[in-house]
RNA sequence: GCUCUUGUAGUUCAAUGGAUAGAACUGCGGACUUCUAAGCCGUUAAUGUUGGUUCGAUUCCAACCGAGAGCACCA
């Protein structure tokens, strides 16, 4: 079905072309139909008026009548029950029973009938899993499911880095440690994937001590050489007792991530590492400095660099002075792998916007390489998660762990449910869903491509406009509906009272909604749509009485029903659950 | 230094080339013999500065001031 704004635009269109404008002109016009902020001023407005009056030649009111008259004359009357010239804007206002279409997929142009992979969360064996990753993960899900929604077909792919630099200096860090390696049955996965974190923070303490001696000093070029003979080791894994502990510790890390995203409600279809794409990115690296492409080029040390300058980029090293391809050269046999195993028709790569740069090289690059590739992939960055004002990095253990903040806030919401009569298997699943719901529904309701404050405090708290709000609205219509379950209609019929109305008229704004949200690859249009849609509810809810005297008044249980359809489904398409009761 | 991003109530975030710049938190004040108070109702409060383009700029452009990120062998 063609989207009631794209209906309106297609006839103020038509009505430029019976004034005989000229195609110059119209190209120049840019009128917008879009939903009314306001509800009580209409459904939909145009401003088409204001910037077509210099083309008329005539004063926008004017314009607003004439174009008024000419809609009302072509436009569905079963569809607008008024269309209306106020100053010089038209609003619209489509008929009580405008049905929401049943059926909430959405073929966008964009999407239907593609093939899209998104790659996103991506975090590291043997490091921590922040709550960056944490925001990452719920962007890529939420985009992802937009993408679904949009018609297409969709796989999701974590990457992870098993390899590199960054283990060197965890494997490295073990020998600091106090505590033992943490190789028993009676320790958590949990408690052992801290273990590493604090092996990675300590190497890089050792790190900094050293450096601090200066970059000339024999200590720090010691332990320099002590991390790039792990590195090495790791790399061509020749070292059979540095082998059995990162073995160990990977493992533990992934069965610690798939805990996570159990607990987040990510499955991934396809995992990638680091330590596979490594070698195949070398090799098509090499073959290329061989041959007459001249692509890559041997920098200082010998290093294979791509000069990004002669692109307006930076210069980066693919290969390092050690013969240990980098990320970026990680990056080319990751685009082959990817689309080897599946012809996608898009690629979308989430991560912060730190990694904007990088990118745009190893985009160029993987495009001069495998043209076919390169073109389809597109990254999309989000902002970064600051710790009032801070940066958060693993290296100094400046972080908020992801699994922590899920607990602490499993924990405030337990709280508020201790009182309820509710089994404590149910407290535990709620109490988790709606944890859940809360990081997520904060990190999605703003715009993600901008960096993200993150108070530990205040995101602990659950009210207000947030994702347990929302989850509370579809609680109490459950329970409403639980309630009039073997009870009888009334026959009174109730006049709509305004709560009611709006509520109703909001319902329709889900599609238009939608289909913004995947225009603009925007979440957070869905999820203050959400908000407003839940807020509408409670008006209407602590003002009209769906049960009277022990009778239902159907209208307004219908009401509730498309309103909980609605809001669970949104929610859905972020990546939220809703829960029976809390 | 160069490049990119960014600046909206006390705080955290929305929105828009045009109709009265919206929420939430906080503060203050209410309602409830009633379907879950994680709720409802009321109230105070904001577009960094200076210019430019435009009939109209908070939005686009420029400069300045402030914040963040990136800039060769980490990812």
């Amino acid at each position: 079905m063609l989207q009631i704004a794209e209906l309106i635009k297609n006839t103020c269109i038509s009505f430029l072309k019976i004034n005989n404008i000229s195609d110059e002109d119209m190209e120049k016009i840019k009128f917008v139909v879009d939903i009314n902020k306001d509800i009580d001023r209409g459904d939909l407005y145009t401003n088409f008026a204001l910037v077509t009056s210099k083309v008329f030649n005539q004063n926008p009111i004017i314009v607003a009548i004439n174009l008024t008259e000419y809609l009302h004359q072509q436009l569905d009357k079963t569809i607008f029950k008024k269309v209306e010239a106020a100053d010089a804007y038209v609003n619209f206002y489509l008929t009580d029973d405008f049905k929401v279409d049943k059926n909430k997929n959405i073929y966008h142009k964009d999407f239907t009938g593609k093939k899209i992979a998104y790659e996103y969360t991506d975090p590291n064996p043997m490091k921590e899993f922040h709550i960056g990753h944490l925001m990452a993960n719920t962007i890529g899900e939420a985009v992802s499911r937009i993408g679904e929604l949009a018609g297409a077909e969709v796989k999701r792919y974590s990457y992870q880095g098993d390899t590199g630099r960054h283990l060197a200096v965890t494997m490295w860090g073990l020998r600091f440690m106090e505590t033992p390696w943490p190789d028993s049955e009676t320790i958590s996965i949990t408690d052992k994937v801290k273990f590493l974190g604090q092996a990675y923070v300590l190497g890089n303490k050792k790190l900094a001590e050293a450096k601090e001696n200066g970059e000339e000093s024999e200590e720090y070029k010691k332990v320099i050489s002590e991390i790039e003979i792990m590195n090495q080791k790791i790399y061509d894994r020749s070292d059979e007792e540095v082998n059995l502990l990162y073995d160990q510790g990977r493992e533990w890390s992934l069965q610690k991530f798939e805990e996570l995203y159990e607990i987040l409600g990510t499955k991934f279809d396809y995992y990638f590492f680091e330590s596979i794409t490594a070698p195949l990115g070398k090799d098509i690296v090499i073959n290329n400095l061989n041959s007459e492409s001249n692509i890559f080029a041997k920098g200082e040390n010998d290093a294979i660099i791509f000069k990004g300058e002669d692109y307006g980029l930076h210069t980066r090293v693919f290969v390092n002075a050690k013969g240990i391809p980098t990320y970026e050269a990680k990056e080319i046999g990751l685009a082959k792998m990817k689309y080897d195993l599946w012809n996608f028709d898009e690629s979308i790569i989430v991560t912060a916007n730190e990694q904007n740069d990088i990118f745009k090289v190893t985009k160029k690059v993987i495009t001069m390489l495998m043209p076919e590739i390169g073109s389809l992939m597109e990254h999309v960055s989000h902002g970064m998660m600051k710790l009032v004002g801070e940066k958060m990095s693993s290296r100094t253990g400046k972080i908020i762990a992801g699994d922590e903040l899920v607990e602490d806030m499993m924990a405030a919401s337990y709280e508020k449910m201790k009182d309820r009569d509710l089994t404590e298997d149910e407290k535990k699943n709620i109490s988790r869903d709606v944890a859940v719901a809360g990081i997520k529904f904060s990190i999605l309701k703003q715009n993600f491509r901008k960096d993200i404050v993150f108070d530990k405090e205040k995101s602990l708290s659950l009210e207000g406009d947030s994702g347990p709000y929302i989850q509370y609205a579809v609680v109490r219509i459950n329970s409403i509906v639980k309630k009039t379950e073997g009870l009888e209609f009334s026959n009174v019929k109730k006049e709509m009272s305004n709560e009611a109305q709006n509520l109703n008229r909001t319902l329709w704004r889900y599609n238009h909604i939608c289909y913004k949200a995947i225009d603009e690859m925007a979440p957070q249009y869905i999820a203050q749509y959400l908000i407003d849609l839940a807020s509408r509810f409670n008006s209407f809810y602590n003002k009209n009485k769906i049960i009277e005297d022990d009778k239902v008044h159907g209208e307004l249980l219908d009401l509730c029903v498309k309103t909980r359809d609605v809001l669970t489904h949104g929610l859905m398409v972020l990546g939220i659950r809703v829960v029976e009761k809390m």
